[in-house]
DNA sequence: CGTATAATAAACAGGA
DNA sequence: GTCCTGTTTATTATAC
């Protein structure tokens, strides 16, 4: 004792008690401040790149200027074109839809909130490993065939247009030409400069490594462009990130113009090329810099919305500054109009594009779950519907909903603390917890994460079992895991710890304090059954004292799962509702389980087996999967031999689990859903 | 602001 | 006496 307790608080003093203060203090504050200003900042940080990407605000424009704009809007509106045209075509190819469904798509939905709601540390958070990955490469695909798309428009038009105007050109005298010609090859000048100029900003960006030779030739060069958007992040790192190795393959899908190009270039063509004129929203010459500027003076005092948590927010950048002043010095100077801010404003403007498409195509989805969902008669559980979640941020996760092993309510705090200390891999979704990868956290990460415990571990697994960060699960749901997963389900506390360094890393490294709590959960909560074995005593879990205490958490956003619930059962969703749902369904979507919940029993061995709990499936899931339960699984009651009056209690739950519901259960996903039932005893 | 839950810390007891 | 296991109490952070 005296020596375990010591050896505790070294450890724990300077990272528990100290430790923990300090991180949670910064979660907190990135948690709450970033939300508020997150929220609030980053939308008006939007408009006012959206704007800023516009022109100058001067009502006057020099020449250059004037091109300058021109070619903005030119841009602009080609982008809008590819965005509608990439929704369109995604769609389509969205259409093998089932098999990528989740790993594809749910990542995107996320993405949806990306750069300007999440920092990359939140998307990590948000995304499990793998998700992150797909995401990235969705984007990169994306805007490389939106790149391509765009370029080869252009060209094929351009293309076009000189064919015409060469015929044209024999036929006419030649001072009729020099108009027309004059006015293409303004135009096409100005193409090429305004693809120059994306190549350049791209380049700046480390997003296209541009050989000096091809970057001359005007044309040549859009092979590149559409080569090599990498991922976000990549993107808001700005020029000090290195070009990605993702180029070379991309590289050699380039388009080969040259050849067009060259040709175009000697001729001259009509006029218009652009495929659409029509006025642009943010066509004003509403400006970036001055804009910038004034914001930052504008933006009351003590607030910008570049600015939060003592950090530049701009994309990329994470500057520290003490204060605002500090602040807008660094706006102004390493933010100022130039090239590189520019082109960031841009590819945010693109992203923020990009996502609202997707956004209207994950709202739609969602709301065609829901109302097939909806569709269902009987809804046993409400709560367990699978659409749980709406709370906007955070609350969701409470939701029991079992198939939603939902993890990620990251939104919910945007951390801005960019700052803060990523653990290089990132779960899934594990909330603030992770912060600290170091001393114990106190964060509690969890119930709201906990039910999906098992799929949720079972997918990210691996990543749990290598990366020393902290799981979002609390001590009584990692406990229940460690021994559902066990046949007979029951395990000793030295088990159970090995159970717990064998699964993370983090308890590998971050020794100490989590034993203590794990006994302390293990007495503490009725759940955990003490059963004398011969051998010693054992563990067990009383599903049914489990489920009990979790409904208080789904209380999570009472109002918000009430509407939910009213809204499944009226069958009609308001908008606001909607909207919410929509909202809250992206940090869900990423989980894969959610979508899948029968996958996440699959995944793990434990999960169906909690048989002793009657899951109730989801009505239609539930036939997918049937559990596998062994029948055995109801033995685990308690095989526990001895201390019947221990066991009885387990058993109770156990084979009776027939009583809540035999029928359904099966229960597919994991226990959660199980029982919340009728708030048998909640009520 | 009050309440509930969870994490953390620590005191303490019983048994090997 | 030491260590492990369990129980219990207190404090603090968070979320609602």
């Amino acid at each position: 004792m005296m020596v375990e307790s010591a050896s505790e608080t070294i450890r724990s003093a300077p990272s528990g008690q100290n430790g923990v203060g300090s991180l949670s203090g910064q979660a907190d504050g990135g948690g709450g401040g970033s939300s508020g200003g997150g929220a609030a900042g980053p939308a008006t940080g939007g408009a006012g790149r959206d704007s800023a990407v516009g022109a100058d605000s001067n009502g006057e424009m020099s020449p250059a200027e004037l091109l300058h704009f021109q070619q903005q809007q030119a841009l602009q509106v080609a982008r809008q074109f590819l965005l509608q045209q990439a929704s369109g075509l995604s769609s389509p190819g969205n259409n093998d839809s089932k098999q990528s469904a989740s790993a594809v798509q749910v990542p995107v939905s996320v993405a949806m909130m990306s750069p300007q709601m999440l920092t990359p540390q939140q998307m990590q958070q948000i995304l499990s490993p793998p998700q992150l990955q797909a995401l990235l490469q969705q984007q990169q695909a994306l805007m490389i065939q939106q790149l391509q798309e765009y370029y080869k428009k252009q060209q094929e038009q351009l293309h076009l247009q000189l064919l015409t105007q060469q015929q044209a050109g024999k036929q006419q005298p030649k001072e009729a030409l020099g108009n027309k010609q004059l006015a293409f090859q303004q135009q096409l000048l100005q193409m090429q400069q305004l693809q120059q100029q994306h190549l350049l900003n791209l380049q700046r960006q480390g997003l296209v490594s541009l050989q000096p030779s091809q970057a001359s030739g005007p044309l040549q060069t859009l092979p590149q462009a559409a080569v090599c958007p990498t991922d976000l992040p990549q993107l808001w790192k700005g020029e000090g990130a290195p070009g990605q190795p993702a180029e070379d393959s991309v590289k050699q899908e380039g388009l080969d113009l040259t050849g067009t190009a060259t040709t175009a270039t000697s001729f001259a063509a009509p006029p218009k090329v652009s495929p659409s004129h029509h006025t642009l929203p943010n066509g004003q010459p509403t400006v970036l810099t001055p804009r910038r500027d004034s914001s930052s003076h504008e933006e009351t005092p003590g607030s910008h919305p570049l600015y939060g948590h003592g950090e530049c927010k701009w994309p990329g950048c994470e500057t520290l500054c003490e204060d605002l002043g500090q602040f807008i010095k660094h706006l102004n100077t390493e933010h100022a109009l130039d090239d590189r801010s520019t082109a960031q404003c841009r590819v945010q403007m693109q992203v923020v594009q990009q996502l609202e498409i997707q956004l209207a195509k994950e709202s739609e989805r969602l709301q065609a779950m829901m109302t097939h969902l909806h569709m269902r008669p009987s809804e046993p559980k409400p709560f367990s519907q699978p659409l749980n979640p709406v709370p906007g941020s955070s609350s969701f996760s409470k939701v029991t909903v079992s198939a939603a092993d939902s993890f990620p309510d990251g939104l919910a705090h945007p951390p801005t603390s960019a700052a803060a200390p990523v653990t290089p891999l990132r779960p899934p979704g594990l909330g603030s917890a992770s912060l600290h990868s170091g001393g114990p956290a106190r964060r509690r990460s969890s119930d709201k994460f906990c039910s999906p415990i098992s799929s949720e571990l079972a997918q990210n697994h691996e990543f749990y079992k290598n990366a020393d960060v902290r799981p979002p699960f609390t001590y009584a749901s990692l406990i229940r895991q460690a021994i559902l997963e066990t046949p007979d389900r029951q395990l000793t506390l030295n088990e159970i710890y090995n159970w717990f360094t064998r699964m993370f890393a983090y308890f590998r490294r971050n020794t100490a304090t989590w034993k203590n709590a794990v006994r302390h959960n293990l007495s503490l909560h009725k759940c955990f059954v003490r059963v004398e074995n011969v051998k010693g005593a054992v563990w067990t879990v009383d599903e049914r004292e489990y489920q009990k205490r979790r409904p208080p958490k789904m209380t999570g956003s009472p109002t918000l799962v009430k509407n939910m619930i009213s809204g499944l059962s009226y069958g009609t969703l308001n908008a606001s509702y909607q909207a919410a749902l929509a909202e809250s369904s992206f940090p869900l979507l990423n989980s894969p389980g959610m979508l899948n919940p029968g996958s996440a029993s699959s995944l793990l061995p434990l999960s169906h087996d909690d048989a002793g709990a009657p899951v109730e499936p989801l009505p239609s899931n539930g036939s997918s999967s049937p559990p596998r339960l062994s029948p055995p699984q109801y033995s685990h009651q308690v095989q526990v031999k001895e201390e019947p009056a221990e066991a009885e209690e387990d058993r109770r739950p156990g084979p009776p689990m027939g009583p809540p519901n035999p029928s359904t259960a099966g229960p597919p996903e994991d226990r959660d859903l199980e029982e919340e039932l009728p708030g048998e005893e909640l009520s």
